[in-house]
DNA sequence: ATGATTCTTTGTCGATCGACAAATAACGGG
DNA sequence: CCCGTTATTTGTCGATCGACAAAGAATCAT
């Protein structure tokens, strides 16, 4: 019924995802946008709305693919440890995956802001916040379940696990391998098996 | 001999550090600083130069002051795990302090950055690597003094000290309080005792 | 007093920021 | 074939970015 859109939005959604997560939000101009996704300034407004409109996107994007591993995990392992081990290997591997910017997405994408941009800035942090409670959320499911000690600490626990995921996020970027990465997991590993109920797995 | 200068330079430099600190290096523009430190814009680069060279500076001050405990802390204590205890308590503390910006300024203050930045971006990556490497060393010293058990993987535990520091950073930035961080790093610390030789303090 | 030196004030520079208005082009329905 | 609708191109807008030039003011040595 109209003229069809000649670029793929996906597409130019995908780059936009990458350009943020490379350069955070405000490190990433109009005019890096324009020539990544390669099309002009106005047919990105046309798009998405606007800038902070194309980052909220471009985090759900985000959240959806390669962020995502924590609710993709904890949905898929059948006991808490389990999950636990997945979810540290997997944030090391989505955090220092070759081609793709380091760290993570949420994590880097707006720490340092102007002040017309704390808005932008408490969004994300609630969304990590979000993931603490989900992870604790689980994890209290795990301890009436007879996984954990019954007097376990879960919310403790649960802010040990997101502190150390948000650790990694900031090691990786400064260029920590995967390996050294991996292996300090296995610290951290060592912390949770010590919530185990005795003979459990 | 010749016309004083009618400000205090060091108050000055606090007040950019400060400035830095909150909203991070491009978060904080030349308006910024004029209205936090009181003084013209031609001022501040007379007595520093540009706005990269103030921030450096801050960094300095920063490094000197609050964020210098690591380096304190691992001169003063005997043995590494009273002072890895106590550099979880002073991390904590740090990057909580009321009235003080939230979280490690050397972590925050410019991970998302421009590209014209990134030169600043990899000269603060290098002072967190650095201080991993301090960390690793005082590590080594105390294997090697009979501190830990003799395989002890130093390097891995360095690498998961920082980590832990790193995300403190994070989560303190999300405004998670000093009391769930200091729980938190009740059970990081038992990882550490897990390096200790049995017997040893 | 004067001159050398430094600090402070005032004003402004070119570049870039995010954001659109207006004009033009391509489509499908009637 | 024309019209309603949407996409694209082109150009530009005011605001703000970091950075300084030029002029005036304050100090000290001589």
């Amino acid at each position: 019924m109209a003229r069809p859109r000649e670029f793929d939005r996906d597409e130019a959604l995908v780059r936009a995802r990458d350009a943020f997560w490379a350069r955070g939000y405000e490190g990433t101009s109009m005019a890096d946008l324009v020539s990544e996704l390669g099309i002009a300034s106005a047919r990105i407004y046309a798009a998405f709305g606007s800038k902070e409109d194309l980052f909220r996107e471009a985090i759900g994007l985000y959240e959806a693919r390669e962020g995502g591993f924590v609710d993709r995990v904890l949905a898929e392992e059948p006991t808490a440890y389990r999950a636990i081990e997945r979810i540290l290997r997997d944030a090391v591997e989505t955090y220092t995956r070759p081609g793709k910017p380091w760290g993570c997405m949420v994590v880097t994408a707006a720490t340092n802001c102007a002040a017309e941009n704390s808005r932008l800035q408490d969004w994300l942090a609630d969304r990590r916040r979000r993931q603490t409670a989900v992870i604790v959320g689980r994890l209290e499911q795990a301890r009436r379940g007879g996984e954990f000690v019954k007097d376990a600490d879960v919310e403790r626990l649960g802010d040990y696990l997101t502190t150390v995921m948000h650790g990694l996020s900031v090691q990786a970027r400064d260029g920590v391998s995967a390996e050294r990465l991996a292996a300090l997991c296995d610290l951290s590993l060592r912390t949770v098996a010590d919530f185990l109920k005795p003979g459990a797995n």
